[in-house]
DNA sequence: CCTATATATTTTGATTATCAAAATATTTGT
DNA sequence: ACAAATATTTTGATAATCAAAATATATAGG
């Protein structure tokens, strides 16, 4: 039974470095070499449509809006985001995509989805089904995990 | 179809994040707060048998042997680690864990496994058996994959 | 047995990502 | 109108990383 668990969590932890390995190299070739993994998911937090409040992108990436100004300030520098201050409450500032951005965003969505499908190519139908099956429960389980580590961590002292 | 790999693809990408920040939290908390998560997989490199050269653990972690040398440095500091030079060529560093560095190691070994029951807690043993099945399939697929772009990445220009 | 070359590691100098706390600008509640 | 709250940026610091230069040791060929 152990064995089971310990297999589990070694094929997690190999997965889970794999996909950060093949991530790092996916964008080191290709056309946005000019851009980190860090910086495409700046660029994914920002999304494709419309525009998101500095606070609400870095509560997504749980990132210091502190950390989130000077990456904001790189990518605008390199193209790919936008910066503008909001008319009703002129404290904010609205980020969004440059066409460039959304270019980077769709071509890092489709790097994503062709792994899944290279992946997927010789499981059955069922076995997907499965999978995702498992896979919905194992997010929600982290999830709950998740939740519970952060918020023990947040009232730790209190 | 396309469906089903954008929720898959979804499930990967949010497991991965949870455990980023899963880990990091357990970490924090806990007997060893002094350790980064980049300076427990430095001691999970270094193992609990024996010793290792600093090729070996810089190669197994993939990064500079420089970024190592720091790394190890700062975890002697800390009382993690040890260094000898080895008697038979006097160029190799034989670098292996204290007794806290294999404390270290146990209990985040633990935590990875108690993670793993906790999410497999209400998983029938035929879902269990099918996620594994899966995880073995997608992690060799990752590392073809992997091997693939790391081949691409090295060989470019030349 | 010397010397050139190869190997293992460390040092140096730089960059990127990150944080906490202080500063700035603006809005809101009384 | 002004104090408190909110949104963001700036500042000053640290950690992780790399490539290239420096150092120390080993090995192979004459």
């Amino acid at each position: 039974m152990k064995e089971k668990f310990v297999e589990i969590n070694q094929m997690l932890v190999e997965v889970y470095d794999d996909v950060n390995r093949i991530e790092e190299y996916s964008i080191k070739q290709g056309a946005f070499s000019d851009l980190s993994i860090t910086e495409i998911h700046t660029v994914e937090a920002v999304g494709l449509y419309g525009s998101k409040t500095m606070s609400e992108i870095a509560a997504q990436l749980e990132i210091t809006m502190g950390t989130l100004t000077t990456a904001v300030d790189k990518l605008i520098r390199k193209g790919y985001l936008e910066r503008k201050r909001s008319n009703t409450d002129r404290r904010i500032v609205n980020v969004s995509l440059t066409n460039r951005g959304k270019l980077a965003y769709r071509i890092h969505e489709k790097f994503h989805l062709d792994m899944v499908k290279a992946i997927m190519n010789d499981f059955t139908a069922q076995e997907e089904e499965i999978l995702l099956k498992a896979l919905r429960k194992l997010n929600s389980h982290l999830k709950d995990i998740y939740m519970a580590a952060r918020q023990s961590a947040s009232t730790r002292g209190s």
